[in-house]
DNA sequence: GCAGATTATTGATGTAAATCAAGGTCTTAT
DNA sequence: ATAAGACCTTGATTTACATCAATAATCTGC
């Protein structure tokens, strides 16, 4: 009953109802054709080590790419939203596997014809490039947040999350708790606890589990410093 | 004195002071035209945020890049041994800085000259991007490091930096316990005790703190799983 | 060889996050 | 509407690692 108390009057519901997520819109860095498919939640997109056949351009939902270690745990590599582009390797197979978040539209392109294209098209040769530069500086930030404390991973997490989404008074988080755990590297508990620490001094506020308003930036930038 | 007991008679010298250390020999992956420079020991090779303006690769000796926080973590994201190539970024600045670990010589190569040449030369081009894609693949592995438990971080390093040594007995490494904690987001402590460890169960053999001889691989690699 | 500095190890204690456990909330289907 | 299941939160306890502190080994120059 305090917990009742405490998360009807206190924590879960302290912002207007009015705020509403935004979903990102799709962007277009990279002239993609390429086939439009459907992928439904939680279906895989491909496997690791499976041949890298095709390049993948989020159009709407939301991906994670993963590994899975021996005994089981899970070590989410990354998230992709609408305009990311995954799946490129430089090898013949894929370092990951890569699942639909939510239902989600994705690009499929052709590896071959694309490689064929970049022998000739310089352009396109050095937007490939390019490509595998950001993954590698996103890879880097990443490594970045493993090694600090678990306040500081969320912070960083919301910050990243809110300058990929969509322009809107709150942030959408399409994965969940789960998720966001084996991205940073922690157990669900500790992810909840840290919202809710985060809601409790002001940071955040949480309309809903999977919509996060930051309200205070520069506290959330101090912690991700 | 229990302290003294076990350090002399059992655990420090377990192995015949005949094991020698070898250093790794340099490798040509690149056909790289450019000027040998010597570095002493724990100078700068290049800063964070500086232009990048040089790509680098080691001849003899060790390099470590990393990236300082605010508060005075310090984050090292790679050592490179001889043969390997750094300093290679994507956009006009440094992502990291660089020190030389130990005296070492490297080459050093003007980035702007090397990218003229890659506009032409296709194989060239496509050897740059397949540099980029390689420490993408290194910093993924990295981040699998990184949410492992500390024996776990320990006996990956321990293979990974078999793996690119020298052929030889023994393991040698370049960097001292403070450089491998901030790679591996642990303490000195953790990181000293850990080894004496994996020394105790017999999994290594350390004839010098400096020195290291996997002895059950199979133990290490579980433990990398 | 010895003094001082640097680096590494070890021990005692503290603490952040994991684990274990129980409810609560939201979603979906019937 | 209600039941079943997935997802999320919260509390109690444990534990792996950090921190604090001291000593030991190794390196460097005199």
């Amino acid at each position: 009953m305090l917990n009742a108390a405490l998360s009807t009057s206190t924590s879960r519901h302290p912002v207007p109802a009015s705020i509403k997520c935004g979903s990102p819109e799709p962007r277009s860095p990279l002239s993609l054709m390429g086939a439009p498919m459907r992928y439904p939640r939680n279906t895989e997109i491909f496997g690791e080590d499976e041949p890298a056949e095709y390049l993948y351009q989020v159009v709407s939902g939301a991906v994670r790419t993963y590994k899975m270690l021996d005994d089981g745990r899970r070590q989410v590599s990354a998230f992709y939203l609408p305009g990311d582009v995954f799946g490129f390797e430089a090898g013949e197979t894929h370092a990951t596997s890569a699942e639909a978040i939510s239902d989600s539209q994705i690009l499929v392109i052709k590896r071959s014809a694309l490689m064929a294209r970049a022998d000739h098209e310089k352009d396109l040769a050095q937007q490939l490039w390019t490509l595998t530069a950001r993954e590698l500086e996103r890879t880097q930030r990443h490594v970045l947040l493993l090694i600090k404390r678990a306040e500081e991973r969320v912070a960083g997490f919301l910050l990243d999350m809110e300058r990929r989404a969509a322009k809107a008074k709150a942030v959408e988080l399409a994965m969940s708790r789960q998720d966001i755990a084996d991205y940073l590297g922690l157990t669900i508990e500790t992810v909840s606890r840290t919202l809710t620490q985060l809601q409790q001094t002001g940071v955040i506020s949480l309309s809903s589990s999977r919509c996060v308003e930051l309200r205070n930036r520069t506290a959330l930038a101090q912690l991700n410093a």
